[in-house]
Order: C-alpha cells, then sequence, then structure tokens
RNA sequence: GUGGGUGUAGCUCAGUUGGUUAGAGCACUAGUUUGUGGCACUGGGGGCCGUGGGUUCGAGACCCAUCAUCCACCCCA
C-alpha cells in the first residue's frame, strides 16, 4: 500500500468541515480589517527564504525542502509565508506605488521536521501581512484580529508580549547580553555556547534550569529599548488595556525568524500538547530593505491552522437536503429524473438499489436528510411521492410534479 | 538529529507461564417487520497478528533487524 509521506496528511470529513468553517471565519475578519487576499507560489527561490528568515535560524539551517529542478535552480517548497508575499509586495512595484497595502493568505507550508502532536511537515497556515503603516496601533490591529479570530472560533488563549527593540536598541544590547554569557561561559550549557553565537537572544528562553539561574542578572532587553521603542511598546500595552485583551509580557520570547523587530507576540494554548504556539507574528520594518525593496514598514502575524482545529467549536451541523430512494426496481428511474432537477437547489442523495422504506429512513438518518423521499409500488401507480420531514417528524404524499415547490 | 512508547478486524482494544480453528465492543450487512428512522433481538461478512529473519516440536506472544506511527527534546504555527 502507498501511503501519504511522513507528517502529511489527508484532510478530510469531519476535519475538512472544521478546517473550511475556520477558513471563512478567518477570512471574513481579515476583510472587516481591510485585508485583501493573495495567493503566492508554493515553491520560491531557496535564496528568498535565506535572506528573509535568515541563515541562523532553524528553519533554513535544516529544516528546508530544498531541491534543484530541471533547469538548475536552487528552489524549495515555502517553510513560511511572509517571505513569499513580501517578495510579490516588492515584484509588483508596490513598495514605489506607496500607501498602505494589507493583505491575508492561506496555505501549506513545508519544514522538513520530526513529526508529533501539533507539529507536521506539511502544515496550513492563515496568515496577515500589513505594508506601509508604521503606527503601532496597527501592530495592536493584528493582535485585535487574532483575538476577534479565536473568540469567534471559541477557543481560549494567553497572549504573549515582548518587544525586539529596533535597529538602534538592538545591536547594542545584543553585545552587551553576548559580553554577559561570555564572563558566564563556563557554567552554561552546550546548546546556549551555541546559540551565544546564532542567536543570542535565545538563551533567555533556555529549558535548563541551571542556565536559567544564571540568566537571572542578565541584562534585559526590556531595559535597554531606545525612546522610541519603548514608548511604541507602552502605546501598545496601553490600546490593548483599552480594548480589553488580556495579555503578559514575557521578556523572553523571541522569534524564531531572524525578521522580527519591535514589537513580537505569539498567542498559546494550554489544551493541546507541547507545541503551544497557536498563532504568532511582530513587525517586520527591515524586510522589505533586506529583499531589495524600497523600505516599508510592515507588520504581521500567522496562525497554524491544524494546532487549532481541534479546539475550534463549532456551531451545532442541523439536517439539510434531501435522500432519495425507490422501494421497487421500476422507480429507480422515477426519482433519478426528479433528483436531477431538485438539485439545482438542494443537496440530494440518491439510493440506487430498491430497498424496505426501514432501511431508506435509516440511510436518511445517516447523511443527516431534513427530508426522505420514497417511491413505492403505490406511489407509482399513482404518480406521487411519499415525503417525511425527518426534523418535524411529519410525513405527506404529494403529485410528483409539485415537489419543486416544496 | 536525540530519547521513549505503540503496531492484532473499518475504529477502540483483549489475547494468561509460548500450546488446537485469534476474540469483544462499536461500525457494516441481512433478518425479526413485503410501507415507518434513531431502540431491541438474532444471524452474517470481514484478520499475510506492520514487514523480514531467528529461537522452538510449536510464535500474535520470546530475540534481532527494519518500517510505520505516537509522545517528548530541539525549534516553531
Amino acid at each position: 500500500m502507498i501511503r501519504s509521506l511522513r507528517g502529511m496528511n489527508d484532510i478530510l470529513s469531519e476535519d475538512y468541515e472544521r478546517f473550511t468553517y475556520f477558513l471563512q471565519t478567518a477570512s471574513r475578519i481579515a476583510q472587516h480589517y481591510g485585508h485583501h487576499y493573495i495567493e503566492t507560489p508554493l515553491l520560491e527561490e531557496t535564496a528568498l527564504f535565506k535572506r528573509s528568515v535568515g541563515e541562523s535560524s532553524d528553519i533554513v539551517g535544516k529544516e528546508m525542502y530544498q531541491f534543484t529542478d530541471k533547469g538548475g535552480n536552487d528552489v524549495c517548497l515555502r517553510p513560511e509565508g511572509t517571505a513569499g508575499v513580501v517578495r510579490a509586495f516588492i515584484q509588483n512595484k508596490l513598495d514605489r506605488k506607496g500607501g498602505i497595502h494589507r493583505f491575508f493568505y492561506h496555505g501549506p507550508m513545508f519544514r522538513y521536521e520530526r513529526p508529533q502532536k501539533g507539529r507536521l511537515r506539511e502544515f496550513h497556515q492563515f496568515g496577515v501581512e500589513s505594508f506601509g503603516v508604521s503606527s503601532v496601533y496597527e501592530d495592536a490591529a493584528m493582535i485585535m484580529m487574532v483575538s476577534d479570530i479565536l473568540n469567534e472560533l471559541g477557543i481560549g488563549y494567553r497572549l504573549q508580549l515582548n518587544s525586539l527593540g529596533c535597529q538602534e536598541c538592538m545591536p547594542p544590547y545584543r553585545k552587551k547580553l553576548i559580553s554577559f554569557l561570555q564572563a558566564a561561559e563556563e557554567h552554561i550549557c552546550e546548546d546556549c555556547i551555541r546559540r551565544k553565537s546564532t542567536n543570542p537572544i535565545r538563551v533567555l528562553d533556555c529549558k535548563n534550569g541551571s542556565c536559567q539561574e544564571k540568566y537571572i542578572d542578565a541584562p534585559k532587553l526590556i531595559d535597554h529599548l531606545c525612546e522610541n521603542c519603548a514608548a511604541d511598546f507602552a502605546t501598545l500595552q496601553k490600546i490593548l488595556k483599552d480594548n480589553d485583551i488580556e495579555f503578559e509580557i514575557d521578556t523572553h520570547l523571541v522569534r524564531g525568524l531572524d525578521y522580527y523587530s519591535k514589537t513580537a507576540f505569539e498567542f498559546v494554548s494550554d489544551n493541546i500538547g507541547s507545541q503551544s504556539a497557536i498563532a504568532g507574528g511582530g513587525r517586520y520594518d527591515r524586510l522589505v530593505e533586506f529583499l531589495d525593496g524600497r523600505a516599508t514598514p510592515a507588520v504581521g502575524f500567522a496562525i497554524g491552522i491544524e494546532r487549532l482545529l481541534e479546539l475550534i467549536k463549532m456551531p451545532e451541523a442541523g439536517l439539510e437536503g434531501y435522500y432519495m430512494g425507490a422501494m421497487d426496481k421500476e422507480a429507480i428511474p422515477t426519482i433519478i429524473k426528479t433528483a436531477q432537477s431538485k438539485r439545482h437547489s438542494d443537496r440530494v442523495v440518491v439510493e440506487y438499489e430498491p430497498k424496505g422504506l426501514k432501511a431508506h429512513l435509516k440511510n436518511a438518518d445517516r447523511i443527516k436528510a431534513r427530508y426522505c423521499v420514497v417511491v413505492g409500488e403505490n406511489e407509482l401507480k399513482e404518480n406521487t411521492l411519499w415525503v417525511k420531514d425527518l426534523q418535524e417528524k411529519k410525513e405527506l404524499v404529494i403529485p410528483a410534479d409539485e415537489f419543486q415547490e416544496i
């Protein structure tokens, strides 16, 4: 038997219902915030991700589905959505056009990781990006949008917030932290020593208890923000409070992608296993420049759809449409024809084998049909249809040519 | 990449210290009932016991390998 590749799942039946319900809800809300749909290719030049996500990240370092295509191009399946949208933004010269451009997207992402609960090799994200707005109000709008989406779906969460500083305050802080780590080098774990050169801020996040003890006195980024970053961070907190969004400051929150600056946030759930991040995002004011566009402030987020799936509270599904069946072989052509025209307006499922009334009613229940329509000996003779409303538990016999009207 | 758990029917799982023809519940199907659903009862179909090798008179069970899957670390959505 041929199976799907490790970490790549089919989405069907009940999961698919949830999946599309999520997309409908999230898309509608993003549109209410003024965003427009954008679709970018699944396959992009590898350099795009190296330059945006960053060579020091795990994603680029070891998780990309990278290969050489038949034309000799170094390409890979997208591991995240932002890079492609930024590329499209620049390629379509929207950076030169100026103004504000707001997008949302959804689709599969690919990372070559060891699968576990809430972590797949092919997974789906819903993402939102905003270009041309430097105001921290836009950062707040992103967070409120995620909050709206999760609330609408009945999903509980905790919001974690941090500021990563900008090109003015981050580099000096980084230096300070590195020298602190150098001094403590003998007392920290191997992972932290590695992180010191790749992504030093990550060490603050180390799970190792003895490392954590050492880091109590480590310099904190939040104390080293420049005037502008500190003011924006304070404003952001005020906006969220004014709008009844609860949050916690997490000074250890470091997004794993290199392009973030200033606002960083993560929505987490305590009910889905160790992969608890359900949405994450932040500001990336420098990324458009890094990818050869004209400097444009930007902010965005992404939601991991699979991680949400089991948390979504679905609206109760009612009975819908028609089930049609015959009790005699001779009546089959009649129901086929009746069903065919009814399908222009409703869902109709037809049983092709003649069966007893009881079996038909059972089938109708199974597919959650509102009406069960059966043609038997009597109906065939009198050119009528027997119709039972499974919800109201009422039945009636009507002339076949009046069926379209009910 | 590292560590641990699990692979028996469509699904959830039993299967004793190795011993005849591998079981249950749910689901499916037919009947009880030749025109009244969700219930009940009775019958029926379904299994290379993940795969390959080994030990043994004998392996679903023990050993080795391999594959798959799940969970955790790392990291992220």
